[in-house]
DNA sequence: AATGAATGAGTGTTCATTCAT
DNA sequence: CATGAATGAACACTCATTCAT
């Protein structure tokens, strides 16, 4: 089993106090509503109640903010993943596990993956892409894993590109959530409890049966 | 057949000269590259060699140039679902080539849709929605009623949740155009060719086959 | 006899409006009293009354607008070279007033000498420094035409080292300058003009003594 | 004789600890190359590896921790004149003499004798000139009692301004520090070390040259 | 019809200094 | 005695937009 030992380090660095988490919860918040270059470190600074000064004090830049979120919220997310790995369950119900796993990480920690999948391809910044091209590949690994193991009993078809299963998990996903009002106003969810409850049910059975279809069917 | 008039009408009201489009097609490039917030009409005007002050002339505001710029471009797709909704295909081949024709459609007109799925969601922005809504709706219904030809056909499912494919589609697409660089790397697609050709074979075979298990296999 | 194009070619470039002017004329004036790194484009602005945008509108960057307002004040002195290196007079009555005409302009053009001389030598700022180091060069060629001219008339010592006669010119002056407090307090100058007419006259003579003194004498 | 009791007594109060002194000897560098305005006190602490707040704490502010600087680095000097003048040298002697005091100080404190006589003069900082003006006048009634002395003897002429020795004197060697690129290039001083046996021998001559022709030569 | 000039508001960042511990 | 945390003010610069011509 590969480790993941790269993220491990990368989270056990960051000893964040009270006041940086409480500065990242924040801009979590503002970038996912408003994207990275949307958001000012004023407008942060102002929701956090925080000197301007903090940020670049605490986080070096508005850029390293970012890299900071990125590694506090993903820090979970390997455990959980491994968690998963070792369990023991019928390859169709590993993926759906990974799938509500997926679903429901991005649902809590609102922005940052709409973030880390998205406007960070953008050429303007030059972030230092490596630390989330390694997210991305941890989570490819774990995949992999639970399709192979799939493949070995003989339940998912074997000519499956795996590297593009994920973009159909999470991009059925982002996809929806993007367009959240115009899915509001479509599917009548009016509050936001029933857009909720909209993506863990039924949002998520379509993502599952979907991946589900695709690994099984024969054409 | 409902009709395609809004957007018609929305279309027709642009009489484009030389100058307008030259901007629309630079802002295009530059919106797709570094996104909506990230890239300042100093830029466009740049690029396009043309007067900085010319983009609020032309088109009134930054916002409004995007406006115009998701009108003409997206000003041909209702043309085009016209014909495929008219051309008598079997159910599976004409999902297939509604795949092939968004897929087509959004590689060529490169960042456009990237934005009018993505980034407008942002609350930052008061965009004037309807005219984005509308083409969403547009698609949305195309989809419909190949889907209920098929399902009257008996060759689709009956329960499937039509609103939740096209996020599948489009999702799966962006995400892995989103991802560019990580996916370069991973499938040692080293030139720009090999990347398209990649995209318009095995990718949309990909969302092809997802789309088609999908709608057809029984659980 | 060496040609001045080079110098010439910038400053035609120039083309000035009244504004920039302006601007450049409050610089010079904040630049000499408070130093480059000293002086904000903020207090330029104020003391120009002009938008602070103006600034970065106009020149591109501070560091810019000091090398327009280098470009633009030492125009004129290749023009004045010239003419004192065709006018017929005795070598030491040239070099006398080569002399008269540095301190005249170095008194007019009041910080800019001295900044071109020497806050441009730190190594924070990255000036483009070619052009500064060209009027250098300049200086320096007339300084050494009108030497030899006295050296042929046998004139001159000729084991002068012509390079450090110019720190020896300016230097004089800069420091009598740099130290102005402490000169009008010890030479009792109370009033700008009794200090301005002891520059002109007590030291200029002080100067073109020692340069005098300096290129007759033999130990 | 005059007594130099003033700066004693500032100097004595100063009872600097090591790290004051380490401190002291960074921002002396960094003041040199960067001028004291183009110099943070982040740049020092960070150089001194030392903390922030340790400045302030220790100086007071960043103006004081120059003053401190100056009375630190010039406390000698005072001890090396009153040697120089009660040493029995012929008048040129003595001058020369006190000429390569001044250019061998200097140069070994690198920056502190260009923010002395130069930076300090802005109006910008209003700094406790008179702590610098006492050692100026040091300076100018050492030479003035060197001069007398030669006068007394006949060997210097009668009408010399004194005051304006020392502008002559500093004035050249700053000018040439102040242009070290300038004259690196145009002199081909590759190494540092024929950068420095340049000033210690040829600018050194130069400007006892220049000083003894200034006092002896008649017109 | 088209544009150079101009602007006020805003950007991310760094500044010297203070203060509780 | 020494320092990490924190801050308000200032920094140079860019923003989208307006307006007179």
């Amino acid at each position: 089993m590969f480790n993941f030992d790269v993220l491990k380090q990368k989270a056990l660095k960051i000893d964040l106090n009270e006041k940086q988490i409480q500065i990242l919860e924040v801009a979590e918040t503002l970038f996912a509503e408003k994207g990275f270059d949307g958001t000012s470190i004023r407008d942060i600074s102002k929701e956090a109640k925080i000197n301007i000064a903090m940020i670049s004090y605490y986080f070096g830049s508005k850029e390293k903010l970012l890299e900071s979120l990125i590694i506090f919220k993903t820090s979970g997310l390997k455990m959980q993943l491994e968690l998963l790995l070792e369990e023991n369950l019928e390859p169709v119900a590993k993926i759906n596990k990974l799938i509500e796993l997926y679903i429901n990480r991005i649902n809590c920690n609102r922005g940052i993956y709409r973030i880390l999948h998205f406007e960070l391809s953008s050429k303007k910044h030059e972030f230092h892409l490596e630390t989330f091209a390694e997210i991305k590949r941890v989570n490819l690994r774990s995949l992999e894993l639970i399709i192979n193991e799939g493949q070995a009993k003989g339940v998912f078809r074997k000519d499956v590109i795996v590297p593009l299963i994920t973009p159909t998990i999470l991009g059925t996903f982002f996809h929806f959530q993007m367009n959240k009002p115009f899915f509001e106003e479509l599917l009548d969810l009016k509050t936001e409890e029933l857009y909720n409850n909209y993506i863990q049910n039924d949002l998520t059975k379509h993502i599952q049966q979907t991946i589900k279809a695709l690994l099984i069917y024969e054409n």
